[in-house]
DNA sequence: TCTGGGGTCCTAGGACCC
DNA sequence: TCTGGGGTCCTAGGACCC
């Protein structure tokens, strides 16, 4: 096996994305601690986070904290336009990319050293051209191992730079807090906080096999790699979505079965233009509850064939949804979603049907088109008319 | 007053097949 | 007929990540 022997993986990570696109756009939120979004925390600013404030807080406890602080919408539109242009300056630094989420990516740079110089410098520019390019602050870590690249750049943060060089590895990862080594969160930091293992030294030194009794097969190996600082997972590129999803928050309020189906019917009609638009088609359906003392379920059914269909999956979810329909009643729920698994490419499947059969597709095609041009409300399914709360009536353009 | 929404991966049991 | 071994797919639940 290849084992790399030179600090060439970046891990590029933008720094409090949401809230720096918010303090790009208006000038006047520079400075200011800045919270995106309503309920819950979906960013806070560095001004903000010095405050005590964090991503996933309730609002109320955020403006407790912080109450100067500028509150605004999120603006999705505008964030995935500015991952799309930082992802077109990793691309043009190295074609290995793999993106990890909207905001974070690992590059590849070794092989680049003539082309472009040595990873540390390669890393500056990149800093700097994200920063010229598309106004925003992006933290790297340079390392040999992507995990070691990963945490070089949460220690990093924010607007940093940091180089873990091949001899000085253990040094920095001996002493970290076990909630540092990849896939420990909050159950499995506290499995190992109750026999006293806090640091990843302690994990080090502890036989795989107990780490694997502790925590199970796969979780027990690999963080028994990481801690030997055995990480050779490759950088990845053109990893695609294995599946996409959709729900809805539903508070306490009791729900009829009209209320669930309006819902369910909004959620299937926003997941089947998604998968239209990527050109994928799904064979898995999950439909996703979560109940008043906050347990959760959920329901699938996988079909004979894969499909695009917003009509067939609606059945399906439909189906599944009135199965669950006792649960839901005796439990309360505050929760519905919808995950459309098992996803392959529409190409496979289309070369697949026989001549002469119309797609089911007509009528989605139209709708999607539609609403294209004329904006996401233009056209409505008729169920949903009055139904959700705060849809609008719906206005096609003469 | 546990709050949001979008994902990945692993485990375990049962069905079914060889 | 029973016992054994091995594999895949489906379903449900759970941990974790951003």
């Amino acid at each position: 096996m290849f084992v790399r022997t030179e600090a060439t993986i970046l891990h590029a990570d933008l720094d409090a994305f949401y809230a720096s696109v918010e303090q790009r756009d208006d000038a006047s939120l520079r400075g200011r601690p800045v919270i995106v979004g309503g309920g819950v925390v979906l960013a806070a600013s560095y001004e903000a986070k010095a405050r005590g404030v964090r991503t996933a807080m309730g609002g109320w406890q955020a403006r407790a904290l912080c109450p100067d602080a500028v509150v605004v919408p999120p603006r999705m539109k505008a964030y995935s336009a500015a991952s799309k242009a930082v992802f077109a300056v990793f691309r043009n630094t190295t074609p290995l990319v793999e993106g990890i989420s909207i905001d974070e990516a690992f590059l590849d740079v070794a092989g680049l050293k003539r082309l472009r110089g040595d990873p540390a410098g390669i890393a500056v520019r990149l800093r700097e051209e994200v920063l010229r390019e598309v106004g925003l602050p992006i933290t790297v870590g340079v390392a040999r191992t992507k995990f070691l690249a990963k945490v070089a750049s949460a220690v990093a943060k924010p607007d940093g730079l940091l180089v873990v060089p091949p001899d000085g590895e253990l040094d920095f990862l001996h002493p970290l807090p076990v909630e540092r080594l990849w896939g420990v969160g909050r159950v499995t930091a506290e499995r190992l906080h109750s026999r006293g293992i806090t640091t990843v030294a302690q994990v080090a030194r502890l036989p795989e096999a107990r780490l694997v009794s502790m925590l199970g097969r796969a979780a027990g190996h690999h963080l028994h790699a990481l801690a030997h600082n055995r990480d050779p997972r490759p950088v990845r590129v053109g990893k695609r979505r294995g599946s996409i999803g959709s729900q809805r928050a539903l508070g306490r309020r009791p729900r009829t079965a009209e209320d669930l189906d309006a819902i369910l019917l909004g959620i299937v009609d926003r997941l089947g233009k998604r998968l239209r638009a990527a050109h994928r088609v799904c064979r898995t359906v999950v439909l996703r509850l979560r109940f008043a003392d906050s347990s959760r379920a959920t329901r699938s059914h996988t079909l004979r064939e894969s499909t695009a269909s917003t009509k067939v999956v609606l059945s399906t979810a439909r189906d599944l949804l009135a199965g669950a329909l006792p649960v839901i009643e005796k439990q309360g729920i505050t929760l519905l979603g919808l995950t459309l698994s098992n996803l392959d490419d529409q190409n496979a499947v289309q070369l697949a049907l026989p001549f002469g059969k119309a797609p089911d597709g007509t009528l989605d095609a139209t709708l999607d088109d539609l609403r294209e041009r004329y904006g996401a409300t233009a056209v409505t399914r008729a169920v949903l008319l009055g139904k959700d709360q705060g849809i609008q009536v719906p206005l096609l353009p003469d």
